[in-house]
DNA sequence: TCTGGGGTCCTAGGACCC
DNA sequence: TCTGGGGTCCTAGGACCC
């Protein structure tokens, strides 16, 4: 059996940890510059928000229910979401986090075990120490574990937050009340490809040909049938090094000028930079792109991109930044208003397996100047230390109106109970 | 006025090799 | 008159996930 545990609502159900009087109102939790609704609490699904929704668009529904409105608070949920993945993994020692709020386990092999009242104790167990209430399925497949898991947040209180599926009654029963755009790896596209086809449930659809599947759709699809069916296509994947890394954001206000997109470019490169090093890669080739605000249709529009090979490989902020400022300065276009900026970074090898070049290498001397920046910077505070070309004020400048407490990372956001 | 950020995998087609 | 068969690598684009 593997099992897929879900926490319901996790960034909504996260501000409530330090505020129980949320309970029951409806919540949703904005992204970066509090542009679009990236969680809703059930009630806040209820009144009709739904996902993705430009705040801005919604003020109005919000203000008529009360909603509750927050900005994202990451430190918050990425440290809650380590106190759940801990008690996880105390119960299985095979664990994929699979995202900030999903894991599968993998019980194969716990023949002796009560495994329906393992589920049930590890759902409370979660809830009651850190307060984020969760979800569990138990399949014989990770896409079956995902429709179990589907069916206990869709019946809480008939399953308890547990739901088995561990007969071919029960899967079949599961797989005709599934919608097919509801099947794990089938998006919007294939979705209205197969109800063109008359395919509307998950049960229907492992009802096709395999050749029709493999023909007209891939074998990812393939495999998931597969693992519908019951067989079981996928394992339990190891924590593995990313093979891309970017930093991108939308920028609370246009920008025109090549001097301030320089300076978005420089510290997007220096963080990108500083997340290679975490994972001990360089890269070898990096993307600049920077594009005007879509939305704005009336306005004059202009994106590109570009990828520029490397001489050398590097992890080093200092020189990713140069090279992606040349890159800039490649495709910047006066007269538009810019929006959104990102550097992502690509091709990498491992930082001890670098291939040197005859005529240009990386500066070694950066290799302690990293480090240094790195221990300081882990000290004492985020981007404490910067290049020169980096604005020296700013952190992030995004527009956080509604950002509750660091309640669990910050000592002086410490939640007071009497004072 | 205001619309997020970060990833993965697969396929088809072209260029090239012997 | 007749024009093979088997590969690899790379890229862009499209699909998906949270």
């Amino acid at each position: 059996m593997f099992a897929l545990l879900d926490c319901n609502n996790f960034y909504a159900s996260c501000e409530r940890v330090f505020r129980p009087d949320l309970n029951g109102k409806p919540i949703v939790v904005l992204s970066n510059n509090d542009g679009c609704v990236i969680a809703r609490s059930n009630e806040a699904k209820a009144v009709g928000v739904p996902m993705g929704a430009p705040a801005f668009k919604y003020q109005e529904l919000f203000n008529e229910h009360k909603v509750n409105v927050f900005s994202a608070n990451f430190a918050l949920y990425g440290d809650l979401s380590m106190r759940v993945m801990n008690i996880l993994s105390t119960y299985c020692p095979e664990m994929e986090i699979y995202s900030i709020d999903e894991a599968f386990l993998d019980f194969r092999g716990f023949d002796y075990q009560d495994l329906p009242k393992l589920g049930k104790e590890i759902a409370i167990k979660v809830h009651k120490w850190t307060g984020i209430p969760v979800s569990i399925g138990f399949a014989e497949t990770k896409t079956l574990a995902k429709v179990a898991n589907r069916v206990a947040k869709k019946y809480p209180k008939q399953t308890s937050n547990v739901h088995f599926i561990d007969s071919d009654e029960k899967r079949i029963k599961a797989l005709k009340w599934l919608k097919v755009e509801d099947i794990w790896g089938i998006g919007r596209q294939l979705s209205k490809k197969l109800n063109a086809i008359g395919v509307n449930t998950a049960y229907e659809f492992t009802q096709l040909p395999d050749e029709y599947v493999r023909k007209q759709m891939s074998v990812v699809e393939l495999r998931l049938k597969n693992e519908l069916a019951g067989q079981p296509m996928l394992q339990i994947e190891k924590r593995q090094a990313k093979k891309n890394i970017a930093t991108t954001r939308s920028f609370e206000k246009n920008y025109t000028t090549f001097d301030e997109l320089a300076e978005r470019v420089v510290t997007f490169s220096v963080s990108c930079a500083e997340k290679l090093r975490r994972q001990k890669s360089c890269c070898t080739s990096l993307m600049v792109f920077i594009h005007t605000n879509g939305f704005r249709k009336e306005m004059p529009q202009y994106s590109r991109n570009i990828v520029v090979k490397l001489p050398y490989a590097s992890n080093s902020g200092i020189e990713l930044a140069k090279f992606a400022l040349q890159a800039l300065q490649r495709i910047y276009k006066q007269g538009y208003l810019y929006k959104k900026a990102g550097i992502i970074v690509m091709d990498f090898c491992p930082e001890n397996e670098v291939q040197h070049s005859l005529f240009e290498n990386s500066d070694p001397r950066h290799k302690v100047l990293m480090k240094t920046m790195d221990g300081i910077n882990a000290r004492i505070g985020q981007q404490k230390i910067k290049l020169g070309s980096q604005d020296r004020d700013r952190i992030w400048k995004m527009k956080q109106e509604r950002l509750s407490p660091r309640y669990t990372t910050k000592l002086s956001e410490i939640i007071i109970v009497n004072s």
